[in-house]
DNA sequence: AAGTGGTCTAGACCACTAT
DNA sequence: TAGTGGTCTAGACCACTTG
């Protein structure tokens, strides 16, 4: 049943078997604290040299899903933790998506808007209109989240509704757009709710919502976008492992 | 004035060039957006193998410090933002030293605690009791955070306040008590202020704040720590940077 | 002593970017 | 076309853990 390392694909072979170690993982083949096969053995199994097969342990590694003891072996990871969008910049409906959850969008605002000195601050003085998009997402059926984005106008010229809708928005900017999208800035602060994100969110008043803003940056370290998310602080947590480094 | 790698000491080449490619970096030798020697250039510089070098620079690039691009070249990164223990398990005191911010420290609670029904879903049945400690601190004299501190007695016996004021707890488990850290999940949520804190804190009593609540792993995966975080939602934020991966 | 991961070499060929 | 990073091989020796 295990599935095969196939040379004559231009998928690189180490890609491959990370590919195949995960699905093992996932499928309970190999489980939770159980040791895999050393990596001569690894490579003896899918015919491929040893620094190929650590380097598809390494990033399986670093990824979280396993654990090395120097001079004992390599271990399944106790399963990771719920996380959320502070580690990898997926979008909403993949998250939901991976967890199961129901959920749907409304748009509140979707504009064209000049520019102002918030926005000013966040990408300098290059563009001079941006889109406005607001959205208020329900998961079960309950309002969860509302996000503000802004999109410089000159870098998606014409981008619709039916486009974020469909598909995520950063599939759409990578696709239509040919945007490179590099990484994202996320800041996160606490916060009371404002008159107006209090009613969408069916909250009172006096209740604490936590702000995400994302600055999303191209290849090149160019900002192409601004967003602000208000969760409902009792319905939202967020989860981010990190690693102990006792050198400097 | 470069300094060179010396083969006679028990340091990993790569990991003595990772050094000396971030003094360059620092020193402004090698600035942002610049592009640094190739990995061959490298090699040869140094006397060694482009596969070490290789070694060396993927680290950078995981750790923010460089970008590379294909076909093109490996460039210093934009600086990085000022990251706060989202990304690493450093302690309170560090990241104030790093940030060159004034604080102090008030011991609120210090004492054993018997378990509890949230101290047994956190630890299991395995302890009995705990060592509490809660700690309000103080950033440029504003108090800007309490911290209630869960450990074993168990795996921290004749733990003193002592030790917990001079070294930074965690590097007190470590040389002290011989625990070897291995990482922690942090979890992040908005709350609204408790009565009790609001006081200590000097906020009225519907301010919100962000609640950060830590679980400390060894590197055997077994719980050494909770604790559970409040800081005041106008005077705090904490960044991440988050990566883009377009493969699932 | 045997097996594991950690480090390192000296090549090779490919894919991508620039000119 | 030349130079870059991306992938891969087939070894080698070391440090660490366990029997």
């Amino acid at each position: 049943m295990t599935r095969g390392i196939q040379k004559d694909v231009p998928i690189p072979l180490y890609y491959q078997l990370k590919e195949i170690l995960k699905e093992r993982i996932k499928s309970g083949d190999l489980e939770t604290g159980q040791f895999i096969p050393s990596e001569r053995e690894l490579g003896e199994t899918y015919d491929i040299s040893r620094p190929t097969v650590r380097q598809a342990i390494n990033e399986l590694v670093t990824e979280g899903f396993l654990r090395k003891q120097h001079g004992r072996g390599t271990y399944v990871a106790k399963k990771k933790i719920s996380q959320w969008f502070l580690e990898n910049l997926t979008s909403f409906s993949e998250e939901m998506a991976q967890k199961g959850l129901h959920y749907s969008t409304t748009v509140l605002k979707n504009k064209v808007v000049g520019i102002n000195s918030t926005l000013e601050e966040m990408f300098g003085e290059e563009y001079r209109e941006f889109y406005l998009l607001e959205r208020l997402r329900y998961v079960n059926d309950e309002p969860y989240v509302i996000v503000t984005t802004y999109i410089p106008v000159a870098l998606a010229e014409g981008m619709d509704e039916e486009d974020l809708e469909k598909n995520s928005l950063y599939k759409t900017l990578e696709k239509n757009y040919r945007l490179q999208i590099g990484y994202a800035d996320r800041i996160i602060e606490a916060s009371t709710v404002s008159g107006e994100d209090a009613e969408y969110l069916a909250v009172d008043s006096t209740s604490a919502i936590q702000l995400i803003k994302t600055k999303g940056y191209l290849e090149n370290d160019n900002i192409f976008e601004y967003s602000i998310a208000r969760y409902r602080g009792d319905l939202s947590n967020f989860t981010v492992r990190v690693p102990y480094k006792s050198n400097s």
